[in-house]
RNA sequence: GGGCCUGUAGCUCAAUUGGUCAGAGCAGGGCGCUCAUAACGCCUUGGUUGGGGGUUCAAGUCCCUCCGGGCCUACCA
């Protein structure tokens, strides 16, 4: 390869609460996925890492839903969401948990470096607290009357009927949304608080950096997430530091580095503190698995001992973007030493259903467990990537994926697979062909997928999701409009040493297509390539060599079908299925 | 209220810094082919780029305004 490179690959990382939609998964793990298949494809050096976000008041709450432990409940859900994410094929190097030991030591350890540096405020606050639930409650756990509009619901940051935000003391009749109860009071809490107003220039410097493409070819990063950054660093009053800390029993324990810290005992770093910092710690909980030591995550991370090299590319929603251009930066950069900060962060808008949204707590639409119950994972991973929400929302809808599956998968790439090894099969047997030679048409053929290949290359590294598998496509419609030229089955009656050289040919774009394939669609890829008898991923280089890798006298084998159609039946069936509420 | 994004053929989407940019795929129509998952190929009908105004030699592309859709607004994560 050119120039071997090592790319650090992260995605969101998915809350514990339950499984997650079709709409979370094309927003940060799915095109994550594609670009660290696509990289490793390259034959670049990749460290792929997600996991599961654990801490918080809704996971606590859910697990006494659940009836279990906290503990208890997130490990069980973990290993649902690991399950599922190798169901949709995500190649995660390292599939971790925010709970785990070496983040809770990572995020107190962040937690005293900036401390030191005087990035840390401790500020005295009052919180509500249910003497019933024998908690503090977060505001929008509080309901009560809207003192605005009257609405009764209306919870204590914001009323959904007016959009008035509030502040919970100002609830008429205040309650606890979790029980009910009005058992409520206010207390005084110590919080600790992230100063990044202090960092907002370093921040904004940096991010503007970013608006640009940069030296080294470095694209600019799309403007929904520098937009979203500097929403947050100019609007109002500015950056607004945050608390960090949350009283509460679930999370990571408050201490500095690994002291105590007085008056925070009891308390917990608050979930969007610890959640970026599982990124650095999955890795090495990467390495703990492998029993690797700690050199081999640090080279990931740490400048001083390894990563300058590192290209870092972060994915998620857009409802993401805050955290990791701002809070996690300064997190990084306050702690004055040498982690690894992000050279590219890809976002995503949102995919909707079927004229609304995807919502997780009404159960409309398709979640993974469910997708994977009904049609394999290369159906929907080509679907959603090939309509990723990249330059604004995108809606999913039953026609539209029963039309696009069927075309694109089954007619244009499966239909060309099943064609071209049957028709070898019943003129040549079950082996590449010899003998004839390659002409104008074939020659006029490598320069077109010379130059779409190219352009795929370009889409993918630039993240160009939409783009890239508009153009994989274009390069399997190459492969039948090149048959259809080149009329074998006609030509075979003449001159069947002629017809054994398209036959040849075209064999050996089933391999190219595994290979080019492989990002999107990685099961079908495999069988296409078990199928042509082979194990040659090598990427390709000048497309009229990789067109000769199946030699004269290669077996193969004529696979099964590799998709199949989407009936008219069962695009209405699950339209009804989906539409309601779950269970 | 404020901010951001968005509105291009029936559908899903493209169009470097304003200058053959009005395009592609699907759907529709016609023709061809018969190897193949009634698949494939070729040709083709669709748009005064949400409405209106402005700047410019030139505007989906910039400005203003109106209408529609979405998101964010910091204690859900």
């Amino acid at each position: 390869m050119a120039c071997m490179a090592r790319i650090l690959i992260t995605s969101a990382i998915p809350y514990i609460n339950g499984i997650k939609h079709l709409g979370n998964l094309v927003g940060s793990q799915l095109p994550a996925d594609l670009y660290a298949r696509y990289s490793r494809a390259r034959g670049h050096e990749v460290m792929f890492i997600c996991a599961t976000d654990e801490h918080g008041t809704p996971a606590e709450l859910a697990a006494a839903k659940a009836g279990m432990p906290v503990a208890d409940y997130c490990a069980q859900m973990h290993e649902v969401q690991k399950n599922l994410g190798a169901g949709f094929r995500l190649s995660f190097d390292h599939f971790g948990r925010s709970s785990s030991q070496r983040n809770r030591e990572l995020t107190q350890h962040f937690a005293g470096q900036l401390a030191e540096a005087g990035l840390i405020a401790e500020v005295e606050e009052r919180q509500v607290y249910s003497n019933a639930d024998g908690r503090f409650l977060p505001d929008r756990y509080i309901e009560g009357t809207c003192p605005n509009c009257g609405y009764d619901r209306a919870r204590g940051d914001q009323c959904e009927n007016c959009t008035k935000q509030l502040d919970p003391t100002d609830l008429i009749n205040p309650r606890s949304a979790i029980s009910g109860s009005t058992d409520l009071e206010v207390r005084a809490t110590k919080h600790l608080y992230l100063r990044q107003s202090a960092m907002r220039d370093q921040l904004r410097e940096w991010i503007l950096s970013k608006t640009q493409m940069g030296g080294n070819g470095q694209p600019a990063w799309p403007v929904l997430t520098t937009s979203i950054a500097l929403k947050w660093l100019d609007d109002g009053d500015g950056l607004q530091d945050r608390g960090i800390t949350r009283d509460l029993d679930w999370g990571v324990p408050v201490k500095k580095g690994t002291e105590d810290w007085p008056g925070m005992e009891g308390k917990v770093f608050y979930v969007w503190f610890d959640a970026p910092i599982e990124y650095i710690a999955a890795t090495a909980e990467w390495a703990d698995a492998g029993g690797r030591g700690e050199g081999a995550w640090e080279r990931w991370w740490r400048t001083d001992k390894g990563a300058e090299d590192v290209r870092y590319v972060q994915f998620m929603g857009k409802d993401n973007v805050p955290f990791h251009t701002l809070s996690f930066p300064a997190t990084i950069l306050g702690s004055g030493e040498p982690w690894k900060l992000v050279d590219y962060i890809k976002s995503f808008n949102y995919l909707n259903y079927d004229g609304g949204q995807f919502s997780t707590s009404q159960g409309r639409g398709v979640f993974m467990d469910q997708a994977l119950s009904i049609l394999p994972s290369d159906y929907w991973r080509w679907w959603l990537l090939s309509h990723a929400p990249e330059s604004g929302d995108s809606e999913f809808t039953w026609e539209n994926f029963q039309a696009s599956v069927n075309k694109d998968l089954a007619d244009v790439l499966g239909n060309f697979v099943s064609r071209i090894t049957k028709f070898c099969r019943s003129k040549f047997g079950e082996t590449v062909p010899e003998g004839g030679a390659s002409g104008a048409r074939e020659a006029a053929l490598a320069a077109e997928l010379e130059t779409r290949v190219r352009a795929y290359e370009g889409f993918m590294e630039a993240m160009e999701v939409r783009k890239a598998a508009g153009e994989l496509r274009a390069i399997w419609v190459a492969g039948n409009e090149y048959l259809q030229a080149a009329a074998p089955w006609s030509v075979v009656k003449e001159d069947p040493e002629a017809a054994a050289a398209i036959v040849r040919l075209s064999l050996n774009l089933v391999r190219l297509y595994a290979v080019l394939s492989q990002p999107f669609i990685p099961d079908a890829a495999a069988a296409m390539m078990t199928a042509m008898d082979c194990d040659d991923w090598s990427w390709p280089g000048e497309i009229g060599a990789a067109l000769q890798a199946l030699p004269a006298g290669h077996g193969f084998s004529v696979p099964e079908v590799l998709f199949r159609k989407i009936t008219d039946e069962e695009r209405a069936d699950w339209q009804q299925k989906f539409a309601g509420v779950r269970n």
